[in-house]
DNA sequence: AAAGCTTTCGAAAACGTTTGCGTGTTGAAA
DNA sequence: TTTCAACACGCAAACGTTTTCGAAAGCTTT
């Protein structure tokens, strides 16, 4: 592996100082032309790129952003890094992606190794693991270190600073009662173990609903799923678990998922226990993604933005970098939008 | 924003050298205990963290990967990058993404930066526009300058660097095959343009089986779709075309699709015109994701093991990396897998 | 010819680490 | 008392860059 070019390498060459290099590459007027040019020409020779790293350094700032997801094999946090990426490319911003595959250990292994100097700041969503263990020493840390925070998507209250979030409440509710105004009195709810701050939002916003709409919430329509991760095994017992439901409860005109795959898993089996949809069943699912888009029929559903999650979160964060601003930290609620497709008669 | 804490600043409150910090903070027996647990005590309080930079600086390698990829919301990429990511953080090493989104400009612009003492070395997947440019300058200007590069996926015979690639000719002539073996004789290809090698690959595919099997194969049953981009716009005219295919050719008894989205639109179309999946016609695509598991009939796929190509594409890169090792450069082909599902009506 | 101004360049510090080597202090052995 | 090892710590260089300041050389002006 051949070594790179420096600049001492191009002035011994020259036999001029690293310091007229740097001025030259740079275009200085300090420097002669007929100097320049000549830097300029051998720089070219030697396929030189100055050296990010001494930057870094010296400027004391990497021009980059640490992002740490709970897992990038879903559509929505992808589209959250498209967000974040393009947008804090357009700013002269790199991106630094680690993964905590939901687990406690790799997110404070990764706040760690990334904290130290290789960013200037995080975007990220905390891993179920954390918010189940309740532990946010790690970001306390970072915090007190003087590296800003913006959290996304999943929230953690006790911690003071920026925030993009999605109204997951307002989007739940207004779901439900499309739902209801297409006629649905029975509506089951697919939802996650409240310790997930949006499954929690998304519930609270089911039965809001019913409150709003006065119509009798049936407690046995909601399946709280545990679901450390997504994966082929959970897959399922939930079948199971939602097909005992619909045996038990044939009364049952709608469903509600929290997220893409419960909202489909429910539709799938009411359509093999014969079911039509949206005749028999209505349903909506909540995050709308390429499953929603391509199942039969496709889903209705409350679609997120991921792509503008992540540029507010960027732009909070960079705000925060190039001001050296001190708080009062912010929470940017983003609406969602309800895109109706086949599995529903909502009428306009 | 606070600063961040320094060895030199440790140094001066204590009264100590920053060299006794450094070894103090390290353990090293050098320095007497007392001074050492007050150091470390000391360094505790300010949340000292080491500066990477000025490591990487030092030792001339940053520890970090750059990973370079066109898209992020398609499943395969998304896999791709949790091979990568998890391999790398076992091997101590960081990841860097960036995103081409299929543009030659900003592959060239992402790697220049990168490039720029960011990173120790790429992986990275080409853009359709530099497939279809063929300018592939930046590529050997990075290898030149004496980074080492593995391509993934999509293919480029020109440049000589390590390699990891999927068998798509085979993966797709199998695949093809079992159609026939479970009766099809006249299967409709749903592929790409030729200038995306892997499109051309399972293309070929196809052809070959076709011959293998003495199986007339008529050029008509091919649609070449040409989309720059998946995109919601390139869907509806994907339908129109395939639904004349159908028209057109009511003999059709099979679909491959040489990826996701085609397989699973052809499958729709028909199911639409009121064919029945499998027993009318029966469906393969390319590329085993969350669409083909989720579809109504699920769908019978070939798996790529994305996880697996990342995480060869790591040890390849590492081993050169640490080895100084110069050559010759390797391709590294995986095998895939065919997983069935509910498209199709394979005998074992 | 002396003084002043431009032009063109170089020296050196700084960013935060690590590390080989030098140095001073201590205690004990000779 | 002298000698020497062990111990504890500091100095300084190096990584590659930017930038401030100073200096040399040439030119113009009186």
């Amino acid at each position: 592996m051949k070594k790179k070019a420096t600049l001492k390498e191009i002035a011994n060459e020259l036999g001029v100082s690293i310091s007229t290099v740097s001025k030259a590459l740079k275009g200085s007027t300090e420097i002669s032309e007929e100097t320049t040019e000549k830097i300029k020409a051998f720089a070219r020779l030697l396929h030189y790129r100055p050296n990010n790293i001494a930057l870094s350094l010296k400027n004391r700032r990497t021009k980059t952003i640490g992002v740490i997801i709970p897992e990038i094999v879903h559509h929505f946090f992808s589209e959250v890094i498209q967000g974040i990426e393009t947008f804090a490319n357009e700013k002269g911003y790199n991106v630094l992606i680690a993964l905590s595959n939901e687990s406690f250990d790799k997110e404070v292994f990764n706040i760690d190794t990334l904290a130290s100097g290789s960013i200037d700041g995080f975007i990220l969503s905390v891993s179920k693991g954390t918010l189940k263990k309740q532990d946010f020493y790690h970001l306390y840390e970072t915090i007190n270190q003087g590296m800003p925070i913006v959290l996304f998507d999943r929230q953690i209250p006790e911690i003071s600073c920026d925030k993009v979030i999605v109204d997951d409440f307002h989007g739940s509710r207004r779901a439900v009662e499309a739902l209801m105004n297409a006629g649905c009195r029975h509506i089951a709810l697919i939802t996650t173990e409240d310790y997930v701050d949006v499954g929690f939002k998304r519930t609270q916003g089911y039965l809001d609903a019913h409150l709003k709409h006065g119509i009798a919430q049936n407690p046995d329509l909601v399946l709280k799923v545990n679901d450390q991760f997504f994966s082929e095994d959970t897959l399922i017992p939930l079948q199971s678990r939602i097909k005992e439901l619909f045996l038990l409860h044939p009364e049952i005109d709608g469903i509600f998922g929290v997220n893409e795959v419960y909202a489909l898993t429910g539709m799938k089996v009411a359509q093999r226990m014969g079911y039509r949809i949206p005749e028999d069943i209505q349903v909506v699912g909540f995050t709308d993604g390429v499953l929603s888009k391509h199942a039969h029929p496709s889903l209705t559903s409350v679609k997120q933005h991921g792509q503008n999650i992540g540029r507010e979160a960027v732009q909070m964060l960079i705000r925060r970098l190039e001001s050296d601003l001190d708080g009062p930290f912010e929470t940017k609620v983003l609406q969602t939008e309800l895109v109706q497709r086949e599995s529903t008669r909502f009428v306009n």
